[in-house]
DNA sequence: AAATCACTATAAGTCAGGCT
DNA sequence: AGCCTGACTTATAGTGATTT
């Protein structure tokens, strides 16, 4: 980012990778056109990145005309995508479709987090899919450790609430099975339906509900890309 | 809520010396 | 000359406490 060390070259792809190719800096693009618009939103999304680097990243990317800052009275921070930063989702997406199409699958699985899948999750559900009535899902990952085992969607009024700790509602829905197997379904490698037939996967609760999982769990946005290897 | 600071760890770059 | 090695330097990232 700084003029010192920079490629040295005029080439618009060198200018590009100036700003983007530092670490984690393509991921924050990421988290912000995933919708963040707050440090802490940006934090949940890219938790293995301290928080000192994402606010250097965030100063860069505001100097390089990427995102906006505005602070209000109250001491809250917004950061928006400009015009220039939005025109950068084509390059993300196409960063990722690459990868879901050229890059191993267990490569991806290998790298599970509840926590970042959830949160994911969260953000990709059609609520229009689901009840218009207050519905609880509970997600349950018997292997892991207490304090990942068990997470809540709550989907209220088009809205979504992750929790991980138990909300107190009646629970419309449990999914339980592996963090691999739930994960493999996310990111398109495998359906829910074979995930149940292979008894890695269990639904119980609402009948409905658990026969239109495929339907509402929004699955990445790489999930369709076709793969090139296993 | 959103940093900022002081500190530590690690990676990357530079360069001299030795070997074939 | 060309290549490798290792010591040294510098830059970058991470940690955890603290601040506004």
């Amino acid at each position: 980012m700084v003029e010192r060390d920079g490629y040295g070259q005029f080439c618009p792809v060198s200018m590009a990778s100036e700003i983007l190719c530092s670490r984690w800096t393509t991921l924050v693009v990421r988290e912000f056109l995933c919708g963040s618009t707050r440090f802490n939103e940006l934090r949940r999304g890219l938790p293995k990145m301290s928080p000192a680097l994402l606010s250097k990243r965030l100063k860069e990317l505001e100097q390089s005309g990427v995102i906006t800052v505005t602070r209000s009275a109250n001491g809250i921070t917004d950061y928006q995508l400009t015009a220039a930063g939005e025109e950068l989702r084509p390059l993300i997406i196409g960063l990722g479709n690459w990868a879901q199409r050229w890059m191993e699958s267990r490569l991806s699985l290998k790298n599970l987090d509840p926590s970042l899948l959830m949160w994911d999750m969260r953000r990709s559900l059609d609520t229009r899919r689901l009840p218009t009535r207050r519905c609880t899902i509970q997600f349950l990952y018997p292997e892991l450790s207490a304090a990942q085992k068990s997470w809540w969607l709550v989907v209220e009024d088009g809205k979504v609430d992750l929790c991980n700790f138990d909300p107190g509602y009646d629970v419309d829905l449990l999914v339980e099975g592996s963090l691999r197997s739930m994960t493999a379904i996310w990111m398109g490698l495998t359906t829910i339906r074979q995930e149940t037939d292979a008894e890695t996967l269990k639904l119980e609760g609402d009948r409905v509900l658990a026969r239109d999982m495929q339907e509402w769990l929004g699955l990445s946005v790489f999930a369709k890309t076709p793969r090139m290897r296993a």
